[in-house]
DNA sequence: GTTGTGACTTTTT
DNA sequence: GAAAAAGCCACAA
């Protein structure tokens, strides 16, 4: 298996595999790539890597929108999350994004 | 091989 | 409770 690819290709694989409706942390997305403490690396990644990916499913711990750099605005952002079926609050934060949180593992499980 | 950086996370003041 | 600092990992020069 292709498990030998670097760290960067790891997360591009991995968002690039977030559904629609989901969202995941940099912590999450960082430890799924083998390093759990390598959220920083993810966000550098981000926003250097492809722009074809679904970087606003990304959030950070808060459960918030980080990319304030990119998609032209934190405002920006909110709105393509709500174009993916994710709602944001005023504060920019995923409703029920503890719910919403995707693992790669689970598929999916059941989210009402 | 060393230094610097970054869309984060966690702990301490 | 909020703000500041340190810590951590991977990639580029």
């Amino acid at each position: 298996m292709n498990v030998d690819k670097s760290f960067r290709d790891k997360v591009y694989a991995l968002v690039a595999s977030i559904p629609e409706g989901r969202v995941m942390t940099y912590g999450d997305v960082a430890a799924y790539c083998g390093s759990p403490f390598a959220a920083r690396q993810v966000g550098q990644v981000a926003h250097f890597g492809p722009s074809e990916l679904p970087w606003q499913r990304v959030v950070n711990r808060n459960g918030g929108l980080a990319s304030a750099y990119s998609f032209g605005g934190i405002e920006g952002h909110k709105a393509a999350l709500q174009a993916d079926g994710v709602a944001v609050d005023e504060a920019f934060r995923v409703v029920g994004f503890e719910v919403k949180r995707w693992h790669p593992n689970e598929t999916q499980t059941s989210l009402l």
